[in-house]
Parts: C-alpha cells; sequence; structure tokens
DNA sequence: CGCGTTTGACCCGCGC
DNA sequence: GCGCGGGTCAAACGCG
C-alpha cells in the first residue's frame, strides 16, 4: 500500500550513469526528464515519451555501453510495439491522404517507434544490470576501504586488536559478499568465508549480539533466510553457541548479520508524501512520539520476505518538516527487484563501511577519526558517519544545497551524470519526482563523514591519536579511494536509484 | 474476510 | 530500584 510513495526518484541515473558528463545536458528539461525517465511505466503520454527515449537512446549510443551500441543497430526487427506505435502514429498525423511519401514517412516513424520500444527495453535492463553493478561497485569500495583501514590498524595496534580485527575483516567479507549476492545464497559464500579467514575470537561481536539477541535478534535471524540457510537453524540456541563455540558458522554469520543490523543507515530528504518509496514493501508495526519531535516516528519492516530482518523508522526533521528523515538497520535477506536493489546494497554497503569503522572504534580503536579525516577532502555535505550513539550511523543528506562537486570535479571515467534540475520536489504526484529528485542526488559527489562521536565515553584509548606514517600513508591512500568520483558515483547511483524505484515497475 | 494500520501495553537497556 | 526513552508486540480497528 505505502509503496506508491510520493518521493520517487527514479532509475534515471542510468541513463545518466552510463552517460558521460556531455550526454547530460541533453535530457535536461527537468519534467521532460520525469517522462523519460520512466519509460516502462508511464505510457501516458506517448510523445513525451518518443522524445525522451530518442534523447536515452543517443547517449546510451554515444556513451559507452558497448552492448547498447551494438544493439542499437539492429532495431528493425521488433514487432511488439508496432500496434501501439502505429496507432499513435496514425492517430497523430492521420488525417493527410495516403500518398507514397505519407506512407514512407509513416514507416520510418514506425520503424523508429519500434526501435525505440526496444531502446526501452535495453534502457530498462541496462538500468537493472547499472543499479546491480554500482550497488557491487559501492560495496567493493567499501570493502577495499575497510581492508585498508584495518590493515592501517594492524601496523598501528598490532596484537592488541588482533581478535577484533579479524572479526572485522570477516565482518567485512561477509559484507561485501553480501552486496554482491543479496539473494539467500550468501549464506553458503559466508561461511564459507569464514571457515577460510576463521579465527577463533570474536567476543566482541558475540558481546553486542547477545546485548540485544534476548527477544527479536535470534528469532529474527532464525527466520532470515527460510531456504539456504538450513545450517543456522541447527542452533536452537544461537547464544549459547555463540558464546562458547567460536568457530560455526552460525556463529559467525548471526555475528555478522547482528552487527549489521546494529549499523544504520540513513537518508535525509525532502518529501511531502509520509514516506519515499525505495522499492521495498513495508509495513508499519509501530509509531511513537519521539522525545524531541513533535512529528511522531513511524516503524517498518520489511516485507518481502517473512523472515526479512530489514527495518526502517520514518521519521519528519523537527526543525524542517519537509525533509524526511528515513532510518534503515539490517540487510535484506531476499532476492530484491532492481529498483529495491541499489537501495539495499547501499544500506548495507554503507552499514559495512560503517561498520569496519566505527566497529573498532566501539572497541576502543579510532576509526572514526581516520575515516572523518580521509574523507573530508572530497565532502560536499552527502554523508556523514556517526559512531555516536548505541548504533553507529550513516546519514546521506539529499537535502542540502544541489552544488553538486561533481562540478568541481573532473569527471575521470565514468561519473554519475546527474541531471541538475534544481526544482525542490515536493508534493508532486509521483512521476515528476522522479526528475527532482535526481537534482539531490547531484549533491552526492562528494562523500562526508565527519565523526559527531564527541568521543565515546568509556573508550579504552588503546589507540594513539596521531598515527604513524606509514598509516598516515595508508590513510592518503584511502581517501583517494574513497574521494574516488566513482565510487562516488557509485554510491550516489545507489542512493539515487534507492529513493528513486518506481512502485509499479519491477521487472524481471 | 483478509490484510494493513493504529495504538496502548509491554520489554529492555540505561542513567540516576 | 526506579523512571525514562527507544523499540516492538499484538489486539483492535478500518478499508477494499
Ligand atoms: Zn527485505
Amino acid at each position: 500500500m505505502d509503496r506508491g510513495w510520493g518521493l520517487t526518484l527514479d532509475n534515471s541515473d542510468q541513463v545518466g550513469f552510463f552517460g558521460n558528463k556531455a550526454s547530460f545536458g541533453v535530457n535536461l528539461s527537468p519534467r521532460r526528464n520525469s517522462g523519460f525517465i520512466m519509460f516502462p511505466r508511464g505510457r501516458e503520454e506517448q510523445p513525451e515519451h518518443r522524445e525522451v527515449d530518442f534523447f536515452a537512446v543517443k547517449k546510451e549510443d554515444s556513451q559507452a555501453q558497448p552492448s547498447a551500441a551494438t544493439d542499437f543497430h539492429v532495431n528493425t526487427g521488433l514487432q511488439l510495439v508496432t500496434a501501439n506505435t502505429g496507432s499513435d502514429q496514425s492517430t497523430v498525423d492521420d488525417g493527410v491522404s495516403y500518398d507514397g511519401e505519407d506512407k514512407r514517412a509513416k514507416n520510418e516513424l514506425a520503424q523508429l517507434q519500434i526501435e525505440l520500444e526496444r531502446m526501452n527495453g535495453e534502457n530498462q535492463r541496462l538500468r537493472g544490470m547499472l543499479s546491480q553493478v554500482s550497488g557491487n561497485y559501492a560495496s567493493l569500495q567499501m570493502h577495499l576501504v575497510t581492508l585498508m583501514q584495518h590493515q592501517q590498524n594492524s601496523t598501528t595496534q598490532e596484537q592488541e586488536m588482533d581478535d577484533k580485527k579479524c572479526e572485522d575483516e570477516r565482518k567485512e567479507n561477509g559484507g561485501a559478499r553480501q552486496f554482491l549476492e543479496l539473494g539467500p545464497e550468501q549464506s553458503n559464500s559466508l561461511s564459507e568465508e569464514r571457515t577460510v579467514s576463521g579465527s577463533p575470537h570474536q567476543n566482541n561481536l558475540e558481546v553486542t549480539r547477545n546485548k540485544r539477541s534476548g527477544r527479536e535478534e535470534s528469532p529474527e535471524s532464525e527466520s532470515w533466510v527460510p531456504g539456504s540457510k538450513a545450517p543456522r537453524l541447527n542452533n536452537p540456541n544461537p547464544n549459547i553457541n555463540t558464546n562458547t563455540n567460536t568457530n560455526t558458522n552460525t556463529n559467525t554469520n548471526q555475528s555478522i548479520e547482528a552487527t549489521m543490523r546494529k549499523a544504520r543507515v540513513s537518508v535525509r530528504a525532502r518529501s511531502e508524501a509520509p514516506m519515499i518509496s525505495d522499492g521495498c514493501q513495508w509495513r508499519k508495526y509501530g509509531q511513537k512520539m519521539a522525545k524531541g519531535n513533535p512529528c511522531p516516528r513511524a516503524y517498518y519492516r520489511c516485507t518481502m520476505a517473512v523472515g526479512c530482518p530489514v527495518r526502517k523508522q520514518v521519521q519528519r526533521c523537527a526543525e524542517d518538516r519537509t525533509i524526511l528523515i528515513t532510518t534503515y538497520e539490517g540487510t535484506h535477506n531476499h532476492p530484491l527487484p532492481p529498483a529495491a536493489m541499489a537501495m539495499a546494497s547501499t544500506t548495507s554497503a554503507a552499514a559495512s563501511m560503517l561498520l569496519s569503522g566505527s566497529m573498532p572504534s566501539a572497541d576502543g580503536l579510532m576509526n572514526p577519526n581516520f575515516l572523518a579525516r580521509t574523507i573530508l577532502p572530497c565532502s560536499s555535505n552527502m554523508a556523514t558517519i556517526s559512531a555516536s550513539a548505541p548504533f553507529p550511523t550513516v546519514t546521506l543528506d539529499l537535502t542540502q544545497s544541489p552544488n553538486a562537486l561533481q562540478y568541481q570535479r573532473p569527471p575521470p571515467h565514468f561519473q554519475v551524470p546527474f541531471p541538475v534540475s534544481a526544482q525542490n520536489f515536493a508534493n508532486q504526484p509521483a512521476p515528476q519526482v522522479f526528475g527532482q529528485a535526481l537534482y539531490n542526488q547531484s549533491k552526492f559527489s562528494g562523500l562526508q563523514m565527519s565523526k559527531d562521536v564527541n568521543e565515546l565515553p568509556g573508550q579504552p584509548q588503546a589507540q594513539p591519536q596521531p598515527q604513524p606514517s606509514f598509516s598516515d600513508t595508508l590513510s592518503a591512500a584511502t581517501a583517494a579511494i574513497t574521494a574516488d568520483p566513482n565510487f562516488t558515483a557509485a554510491l550516489a547511483a545507489a542512493i539515487s536509484s534507492i529513493i528513486a524505484n518506481t512502485p509499479n515497475n519491477n521487472q524481471p
């Protein structure tokens, strides 16, 4: 019911995505955009549609999308749309007599239309792929960063954090993996990985896990992946296992999950709609008045699969009620429609990243600082990591002014050229929102993390603030990575599609 | 009648 | 131990 919600950016990013800066200019008029973005669903307006698509085609063609390009020429053959196009066309220009010319024109038109259709299909497919890829990319990137940090850590604090590191690593691996294959199968790979790299210490994770596991965590995680997760079900009581048995798949798995669940990713976006549509199905299970906020906070859980642990909180910003804050927690345990894919991968990627950073910090490491410093260079206000509070949180802020960094930065390989149509998207019925949502994305080109942790209160200061030169180097490298526009782009893309998604559009 | 939302009760962790 | 706040449960309710 609620998925149809107002704030939807569409995957238009895809187009932009493949395209380089250049391609961009083409599509720009905001309204148009929205139309074109939605080709899959919005068939109301044929003409616009056409136009838009054309653009899209062009773009893609010109751009580096090999497959698309190749395909492009083939077009004529398809006749799927014939009826549609034909009728449409005829209506449009019919009145005239049947001259040869006319006919010819008609034919051409039809052809074009067909082509167009094809392109649409292609586009869609590409879009799906894109979102996936971007998601993967993001996750990988995160993983990499994590690893680097990890390395740094090890250099800095060798023995102290051994266990933690191991855990981290494993965790990260798991996380990355998860993104790559959001499906149920992940469990397998995860466990494998774990076994391989497995180290005996996981205490920290377990502890955290245990903390909350009491009532919801364990049952939830058990039901997590109904089908393939069988092994896990073997343990009636996860807690016990966790504590005593270190190497069990179950264990690790759960710890990972737990950890992942702990991390949160919140997205701030302007929307008058009560909820942004992210491609998932949500069911409201609670609502509460938050203390500092006149607006209630709503709790949703993912209902796309039975045991899916993903939850989200939706709350309006107290100061600016046009800002909607959506906080995601957990990782989906089921395959997602392309539309939802981006969001899922992004959030989980962000979460994993966060965890990799904050986890150690939670354990007494300083990573947050590191991260903060690292990413700041390329910062605009896009993402903020906060390790404060009960759970680490990444905040993606889509509300800022659209001064996209993208402009400042030369587009290296492939940047996310979001059409920047600066309109505030607000209460517009579905379709248009897309274009506008994109505007938000533009600001996504920067990734900033700030640690707003004043400092963790009882933190054992194992780690010296000043980092060794080596680590500095590393951090620089990491910074580079993180700052890498590509990464940012990927993230941005992912996020955009996240918010984007169309309620009605899921295609295989 | 099934399904999703509402809403007060309840649980749990945390700080005093 | 108590109160508070965040989060969840689940019965009641409303809607298609
Ligand atoms: Zn889910």
